[in-house]
DNA sequence: ATCCATTGTAACACATATTATTACATCTAT
DNA sequence: ATAGATGTAATAATATGTGTTACAATGGAT
């Protein structure tokens, strides 16, 4: 079990947009050939990077921007953006209500649960596109 | 994108041997009245705990029970005992490698999100089926 | 020795999520 | 108008997770 490829691919192209700005008209094809995936893809992912107030799209003439400093986009905002807001472990329906641990597993379980997904939150919180920019940039091995 | 009902209804097993331990003999038919699955879903978890060497079940007879204290037995032994060993999230196969963003994004990107899910192992190992089991008997709302 | 409840496991079915792809209407600078 | 681009729906292919049936093997009870 594993997150989806959503947060490294929409991660990789924000970097990208940030990175080849001014100097590329960053396109669904042109990130597409950076990521390795099919333009439509990118498309969906800048969509929903859009909607989540990162990233604007010019559409028609096309090519995308980010909407604010990348110190101030955490990979947070970009996993909020890709991934729905839910439960880090699903929790069987309806556990035996009559068995004590049955009727107490998803409470008891559940809020120690939630604080771990709370803590990968705020470490995502505390990674922002700067610093994986300037990462790429100072330990870019060619 | 959440992890699979496997930790919550192991531990969920778990915590049924041990409360059950000498009252009730724990068959894969008591479990999955208590969890609320089918027998042979507990069966193969069973199965995956023995592996782990978290449970012993007696073959025939029927019924399991717990190797050892409960206070020695954490939720990352569960986790292990019932996920695949990989990575937290899943990254692109081949991002272009004369792209400076594609050819580091796994490095950089792998490196930061790797110690996300040590800190999640971490925080797994902190709690333990002994911890859980006081709250289940402390807590229990009939 | 046989019986019977149980385990261990394979096989299969089904639903859901993910990723890839095609198609096409819409947009906008030129 | 045109050309290149986006936005989005529809579809397919694949993988994973979960539920179920079936049955051989196990081991205590009788």
């Amino acid at each position: 079990m594993q997150f989806s490829v959503r947060l490294p691919v929409a991660t990789h192209i924000l970097l990208c947009i940030e990175k080849f700005q001014g100097k590329y008209k960053t396109t669904s094809t042109f990130l597409a050939g950076s990521v390795n995936v099919h333009p439509v893809i990118i498309r969906k992912t800048l969509g929903q990077l859009r909607t989540a107030g990162l990233v604007e799209v010019a559409a028609g003439v096309g090519g995308a921007k980010l909407t604010r400093s990348p110190k101030d986009i955490t990979l947070l905002d970009v996993f909020r953006a890709v991934e729905e807001e839910e439960d880090l472990f699903h929790f069987q329906e309806n556990p035996n209500p009559q068995c004590p641990v049955g009727r107490n597993i998803h409470r008891v379980l559940g809020t120690r649960l939630e604080k771990i997904k709370q803590h990968m939150m705020d470490d995502l919180a505390a990674i922002t596109l700067d610093e994986l920019l300037n990462a790429v940039n100072e330990e870019d091995v060619p």
